[in-house]
DNA sequence: AATTAAACATGAACGTGTTCAAAAACTAAT
DNA sequence: ATTAGTTTTTGAACACGTTCATGTTTAATT
């Protein structure tokens, strides 16, 4: 059930590397990566040097890039670090079934909410992921499992909720209310608005919009619509995923 | 009449800085441009270093940080300047008048095909323009003139088609074309297939897709909908473009 | 022509992310 | 215990974007 989706397994985390070798590297792995998301909170991303975070993690600026291959590998842990907040926050919401609207909001309320205290440091973060080249783009090869998780939360969203629409439309929802939700992060990087109400305020709404969107797809007027929508996107993926064919239908 | 659109004044390229003092420091200022553009499409942006750029123009490193506040202030010229052909390319397709479709699907490709040159080099472009503390970024208050180039153009494309709507959706209907567009370069810059044809095929789908969708919004099924997307995106843009006279809710 | 202030030009120097050869510490097998 | 091999650690060195104090030219004014 849900605990699939909350499931982070430590390969995802790029934490062990080979096997049973390193003890002693996981734990100096482990404060850089503490220090640096300390420092990248206290004074942002520019400010915060390499050298900065090899001093106040005690050891040296090699050490540092032993560990991680850039200053960037360091953001993109604490990418993971929220997606896992994200996770724990929804979990209370989704547990409590109730329609697709109500579902929706709560996910990509908690999701602002849990990215809060980065609101200014997310900014370099979405810099570096409209990047193509960038293994942090979240269409990158690299972010594949996260990218499949973060799907994999919508699809519960999807799942858990007493929505009823083709099935078609059912297997490319979950893709689509994650692009949805970037967009929505797309707005809140640029909110100013105190306490970014204004964000908040174009959740509410758009997740409305979307839902009543999803609801008309059933009328035979839009059909042809929809169907041509969704062959387009399956189409996509199929040219982006490119896994050995047979295995499941993504 | 499509010339009003095509107009790009001195001011908005900023080429000129007060009033007729400056001669030999224009032509300074357009050489080191030209030749950061030819490196940039020679060997990219990361290869291309600021050194490179002073000595092939010919003046020294300082001469080029006095006339550009930095490497990506360059960037942001070169995007001007695929801007205005991209107006160019578009100027011969919207002389034949036909209807919505054929439109938005020229405007459009000449879009991707006029920045076809600079495939490789977007990327990095695409990256500082998601950054919100950028000026470069199309949402920022600096980029103002040129975003407002934007929808003027797909304004043209509206109201120059055959196109039937309501009158408030005429009206919001340039912005959400560009912003349509804004995702397909997104998807454009990630496009590795040969001769980007993915990209190609995108955007005949759909632009047929969006076509239809907004010959949809006629019907009354629709209007509740329409109606409250064309409100949120009214009060977005008000809160984005703070004009003088106030007014409606926030 | 002399003066002056602004525009323009310079390159050394700074701080940065990153690399690398080599040293040190650790592990396993002899 | 010695050896050999691997993992970890180090800090000097590199190339880059950027800054700055200083020098030079230009154009208007006296």
């Amino acid at each position: 059930m849900f605990n699939k989706v909350l499931e982070i397994s430590d390969e995802d985390l790029q934490f062990k590397r080979d096997s049973g070798k390193t003890r002693k590297g996981e734990r100096t792995r482990a404060r850089i990566l503490e220090t640096a998301l300390k420092l990248f909170r206290e004074q942002g991303y520019e400010k915060t040097t390499m050298r900065a975070i090899a001093a106040e993690g005690g050891v040296s600026l090699g050490s540092a890039y032993y560990y991680f291959e850039s200053k960037e590998h360091l953001v993109q842990a604490f990418y993971l670090q929220t997606h896992l907040e994200h996770l724990a926050a929804c979990e209370e919401i989704l547990k409590q079934d109730s329609d697709l609207a109500a579902r929706l909001l709560g996910v990509v309320r908690a999701k602002i909410e849990t990215s809060m205290p980065y609101h200014r440091f997310s900014g370099i973060l979405f810099r570096t992921a409209a990047d193509p080249r960038s293994p942090l783009s979240p269409f990158s090869e690299e972010s594949a499992p996260v990218r499949e998780r973060a799907t994999a939360l919508f699809r519960e969203v999807v799942e858990g909720s007493s929505l009823r629409v083709s099935d078609d439309l059912r297997k490319q929802l979950p893709l689509m209310l994650w692009l949805y939700q970037m967009g929505v992060i797309l707005f809140w990087i640029h909110d100013r608005s105190p306490g970014c109400a204004r964000t908040h305020q174009l959740i509410e709404r758009t997740v409305e919009i979307v839902c009543r969107l999803i609801r008309l797809a059933n009328f035979p007027l839009f059909r042809p619509l929809i169907k041509s929508t969704l062959d387009l996107l399956a189409e996509l993926r199929e040219a982006t995923e490119p896994l050995p064919e047979g295995g499941r239908n993504v």
